[in-house]
DNA sequence: ATGAAAGCGCTAACAC
DNA sequence: GTGTTAGCGCTTTCAT
């Protein structure tokens, strides 16, 4: 069996309090017998127990994630800046893959399987503000990106609505005209959002809005973002510049015009949205909206702890700060 | 506070052992009893203490994943899939990343922080085989990928030598005679494997091998991948494909070949390793080795659960079957 | 079919 | 400065 308390105290010839003294760096210990107790800790290869611990204080130590899927290199990249935050701050990271169902989503705010971690991290897709109603008050949770829902929880969003207006107005200041926006839905979501912010900024400029220029796509992914380009061109539609609501819709939609013949950007500039490390090193690079993910999974990491423990005050919900990335394949001119 | 078993007992007016009944869905326990019950379990929206429950039955229904970095494709995907898996076999997934630092890695195989977890998957960069060998004995372990020990630890491995060696296969079989080999490194681990099965596939065509052609690069990403071709091109070296020893210095490759105005696969054949999600949607696709990613996710998780409270037996190692996917980047001919 | 009670390994209040 | 002891909430013999 595992050594316990018991058995280097036996072995050090103290109590189990002098060893738990030890290992707690309590200040009052003789070094004589701290000495003896790390070396009957070293002798038995003792390592406490984290499973008792977590009982007796309440605290586990580790946080849940709940994103959609880590195959979307958007997620992947928040859960990897998420982990390396909660490492800096001492606790470890379960995650969880919701597949963007409300279903799952739902469960995760209720879950007994919570009842090992010490607070929630989830990135909806699917949840409607009433779910949020039934949930514990107690339990520790943060919402992130994209939604905004009317209840009081934490949450740590980002400006849909005003990066996307700035991604048109880039466009726009560059001369571009036609802008088709791939990915759109009328939703309260992210996409209902940022088309939200797009109809903005053609507003601003005196720009007509043409509903030939929207298309829905079935996924966010660059299928769907290629699949989107070539319906454009196979219905005829005119346009002079492409917004991929996500990068991946915009990657897709690159290699859809260059299979087709466009020049990027010379005939199609094109915009994205989140600033995946790929949208660098893309041929085109991509020019794109970096959403702020660093500062929103430091302060959802942040928000998080600072309840575990202390729920209580008022919901906070924090935006992040984002920036226009411009790159080749759509330059200011 | 959160109700306990006892809370529930006395609203049902029963036992606490009567409720621990109920909830585990023991046989014995009459219909009025377990009806009395429910009513207040729902009344007092009571959920079961997870963490007492490990410390009692010793499991905690979580097990650890390590990666080095969830921003690479390639580990996000993985454990994306190694998650998938562990839901479906019932146990949640606490991911962490080292870095692919030797320290980091060491200190996770006997960390503390494994006190919350039934077991751990590691795919280690950095190990040394030496590291294995101070390890609890009585930790489920299983290595993944990459890398194989000799040590008495389970291992999920990929066929690098032979992938490898099909991938120049498949190159040579096109007609390709100068391939260059980028991310190249001497060692035991996926880089030196992979190149000894390139090594293989040119001996046994009778190619002669060209020191010239083979590139080593800092990091396996697609900056390393592009630099490395503006490198070949710089030094005047004659190649006409390219073995990206994974898919991001591939990717990467191509994109500086298409700056450089040498056309893929015309002029310079690319061939990658890994079969990323992404590398079915590069512009031109890649060809590219599948090392059996879903195969290795879900036969280490199996394995792992396999040791879970049934620590003995014999290490097994085992390998995933591979596959060429032959897409435009490097065509059959 | 149900109840009483021991104990998983630890922390911390309280003695000495 | 160090020892004793009472739980944290649960599962699980052992009685009844």
């Amino acid at each position: 069996m595992t050594p316990t308390l018991h058995d280097v105290a036996r072995v050090a010839g103290v109590s189990i309090k002098t060893v738990s003294n030890v290992i707690n760096a309590h200040p009052h210990v003789r070094p004589a017998t701290r000495e003896k107790v790390q070396r009957a800790i070293a002798e038995l290869g003792y390592t406490p127990n984290l499973t008792a611990r977590s009982l007796r204080s309440g605290r586990t130590g580790v946080i849940a994630l709940a994103v959609p899927d880590l195959s979307f290199s958007y997620f992947a990249e928040l859960a990897g800046m998420v982990i390396a935050r909660a490492e800096e701050r001492g606790v470890v990271v379960l995650v969880e893959q919701t597949g963007g169902e409300r279903d799952r989503e739902r469960e995760l705010l209720r879950s007994p399987r919570l009842g090992l971690t010490d607070g929630l991290i989830l990135s909806p897709l699917g949840l409607e503000a009433s779910d949020l109603a039934d949930r514990p008050r107690t339990y520790p949770t943060v919402l992130l990106g994209e939604r905004v829902y009317d209840a009081p929880v934490d949450h740590v969003t980002m400006q849909n609505v005003d990066a996307a207006r700035a991604a048109t107005q880039h466009l726009l200041a560059a001369g571009r005209r036609r802008i088709a926006v791939l990915g759109a839905h009328d939703d309260d979501g992210a996409a209902g959002l940022r088309l939200r912010g797009h109809r903005a900024a053609l507003a601003d400029a005196g720009v007509a809005h043409d509903p030939d220029l929207i298309v829905e796509t079935r996924f966010w992914d660059r299928a769907g973002g290629a699949d989107a380009v070539r319906d454009l061109l196979a219905r005829g539609v005119d346009f002079d510049a492409v917004f991929g609501l996500n990068d991946t819709l915009a990657l897709g939609a690159i290699r859809a015009l260059q299979e087709a013949g466009r020049r990027v950007p010379d005939e199609v500039a094109v915009v994205g949205f989140d600033d995946l490390d790929e949208a660098a090193y893309a041929i085109p690079s991509l020019t794109t909206i970096d959403p702020g993910r660093q500062w929103i999974a430091q302060t959802a990491v942040d928000t998080l702890l600072g309840r575990v423990g202390d729920a209580a005050g008022e919901a906070r919900v924090v935006s992040a700060p984002f920036e226009v990335r411009v790159r080749e394949s759509a330059p200011a001119r």
